[in-house]
DNA sequence: AATTATGGTGTTATGTTATAACATGTTATG
DNA sequence: CATAACATGTTATAACATAACACCATAATT
């Protein structure tokens, strides 16, 4: 049995950027940033950031790789785990913890403590910062402690899908 | 192969309650929680919570299901997770994302929404609440997206584990 | 040029976490 | 008593993730 991962929103959080700026501006930064960090972005790494970012939504690691046998790759458990490992150790993916899932990073300029804006209903997910979210991590600092890595993630229900259902 | 969850720490955030008081508020509050909502506190849901509180650490649903087969219960897989999940509805007990396991909950009065300090060597963990994590859940509060549940987990290491090692 | 080290990918097998589906018992209610 | 609602038990399988090792390319070293 297969979990579903799709759906549409008008939420604003989840719309509120041009997808084909998107799309091509993260492409573009991927590839300066291993060039200036003497790193391979190779064949493989590429698609699977371009599975990730094309849809713009998570994606089991099995699905993504389907979408990679479908495209000529291997398509055994750990291509996907390493690549992915990989992405996310350098900040261009996220992994969502709530669905096991993994999303392209929306910006990787910026906060390197992401915050999730998860719908229960449609799946649909968005990355926002500080301001949006209402979660301040400016004095994120606990004592004995180093913090090293965050996972904030806020799960409920769009506005599309309360207006359009039952629970 | 087998992840182990155990190990010291001497750090306040992990250390700061009484741990004798902490077994016997929890299930004289947990008691009284489901005698007032009148659900039944089965000797199962006893001992599911008994085995997560008296350790007060992190565990694994398997391991929660070895220590029921020990004491004479069911131990296939539904067992736990339904038992867990239900804990989980009413307060009880949190699931920590980050290594899929299970904690009692410190503090079933107080916040909804707790934020996890975890040691990523000795894999303990502490709840935190806002004031401590530095993180303010106070104008949660995203356009157009109602949050029902907020995630928030700070992965690190602890004094004593950055004291004793190597990375 | 041969040797060795490193990094990336491929493959098999297996480990780990979680749920579906259905059966049985137990308690509350009409 | 009947029946509904809830709790637990059982089997099977789904879904997610990693270990261990093989192969090949390219870079660094001799």
């Amino acid at each position: 049995m297969k979990k579903k991962r799709e759906g549409k929103s008008t939420s604003k959080i989840f719309d509120d950027h041009d997808h084909g700026m998107c799309f091509d501006d993260a492409i573009e930064q991927i590839e300066n940033y291993f060039l200036k960090k003497n790193l391979q972005f190779t064949p493989l790494r590429r698609k699977v950031f371009e599975i990730l970012i094309r849809d713009h939504k998570p994606l089991g690691a099995y699905e993504i790789l389907e979408a990679l046998g479908r495209d000529g790759f291997s398509s055994s458990p750990p291509i996907a785990y390493r690549v992915l490992d990989f992405l996310m150790e350098h900040g261009f993916v996220h992994k969502i913890q709530g669905l096991n899932a993994f999303i392209a990073c929306s910006n990787p300029n910026h906060s390197h403590s992401p915050a999730f804006v998860i719908c229960r209903k449609c799946e649909k997910v968005a990355e926002v910062d500080e301001k949006k979210s209402g979660i301040s991590f400016a004095s994120t600092n606990i004592e004995n402690f180093e913090v090293e890595k965050t996972t904030v993630e806020m799960t409920g229900v769009c506005t599309t899908c309360s207006s359009a259902a039952t629970i």
